[in-house]
DNA sequence: AAAATAAGCAACCGCTCTTTG
DNA sequence: ACAAAGAGCGGTTGCTTATTT
């Protein structure tokens, strides 16, 4: 199937910038009748452009209900949630941020957002740690930036930031502790004074009002952090049919993802007298196209799993509809 | 001050999906 | 059921502006 571009054959049709001539043209010719077939529509206001050309200028930059301007951090918090869930669907994103295009909401996470997941040590593709050499080999640098620290800051973005440098902190922190994996400490540019003093920050934060303050935070989901928990209470919590309840507008389907079988079966298992708490449950390889569907199949898998699923609980709001505008206040 | 490089963004391209006859 | 037209989507390009060397 599809169809050649409606342009063929028309070389002599205008391409590249809109001039405000173009612009007037079209918004007064949609204005009085609306834009109809788009093929049919540059003809019938006088324009030397292909329709698909019209209705883009239209829908990305003429509409009325355009909205221009700096995202908020609102929105920007909202892009990342629904793209966690989503994935690369633009206009789906689009229709839950009023006046905003798929096409602006593109461009904005390619330049803005992308940047400062990767700043994070988030995948902004999978939206899991990266675990490239490149992101070890900054570490440092993620964790002597003025922004961990033991007190939060109020700006919602950084409160995020931290929250997963934080995170990311712990499990790296974990994983090195982790006989089955004891290539890191070797391999990487991540060297002893490096670990022992990721150790000893996390450490130094454990249990105090920095705790306090990121499960403040948190409001009901402070299981993600995990820090003080067994196990077993890192199990239970409940975890809602994320994207079906989001569209709906409701916090619906609470699943139990008990499961000590494939905990214990996990070769990764943490050993006993590792200080740190137990990773959050474990899971396969998680979709982004249908995170219920991971949810529900969880067995077994690796710490990087282990933190993309407490990362996607973290973005994909855990108990109630309250988390994110918790976060956001 | 000029050149080089990076960043931001509007617009285009080619494909798929939906509608229509 | 089928093919073509129409519309929409996501990826990419290339121009403009800002920043760095």
């Amino acid at each position: 199937m599809g169809r050649s571009p409606c342009c063929d054959g028309n070389t002599e049709l205008k391409k590249g910038p809109w001039t405000p001539d173009e612009d007037e043209k079209l918004v007064s010719y949609v204005q009085k009748h609306g834009h109809g077939s788009w093929r049919a529509l540059p003809k019938l206001a006088g324009l030397n452009r292909c329709g698909k050309s019209c209705r883009l200028r239209w829908t990305n930059y003429l509409r009325p209900d355009i909205k221009r301007g700096c995202f908020s951090e609102e929105e920007e918090q909202l892009i990342i949630k629904l793209h966690s869930i989503l994935g690369n669907k633009w206009s789906r994103i689009a229709t839950h941020l009023p006046g905003r295009t798929d096409n602006e909401i593109k461009n904005y996470w390619n330049t803005q957002v992308r940047k400062k997941l990767m700043q994070m040590g988030i995948d902004p593709i999978t939206h899991k740690p990266r675990t490239d050499l490149n992101f070890f080999a900054n570490l440092s640098q993620l964790f002597y930036t003025p922004h961990f620290t033991p007190t939060l800051t109020n700006n919602p973005w950084e409160k995020t930031t931290q929250l997963a440098k934080f995170q990311i902190l712990q499990n790296i922190l974990q994983i090195l502790n982790t006989s089955a994996l004891p290539i890191v400490e070797q391999t990487t540019p991540l060297g002893v004074q490096t670990f022992n003093h990721l150790e000893a920050s996390i450490n130094s934060l454990n249990g105090t009002t920095a705790m306090n303050n990121i499960t403040g935070v948190l409001g009901e989901a402070p299981n993600y952090i995990g820090l003080s928990q067994t196990r077993s209470e890192t199990q239970n919590y409940g975890i809602s049919d994320s994207w079906a309840s989001y569209e709906s507008g409701h916090s619906t389907k609470v699943l139990d993802t008990n499961n000590q079988n494939s905990l214990s079966s996990s070769p990764y298992n943490t050993p006993k007298e590792n200080t740190l708490p137990a990773l959050v449950s474990i899971s396969p390889e998680t979709s982004i196209v249908n995170p219920i569907e991971s949810y529900t199949n969880s067995t077994n898998g690796s710490p990087a799993d282990d933190f993309f699923e407490a990362w996607e609980k973290l973005m994909d709001d855990g108990t109630s509809d309250s988390f994110w505008s918790d976060l956001l206040n």
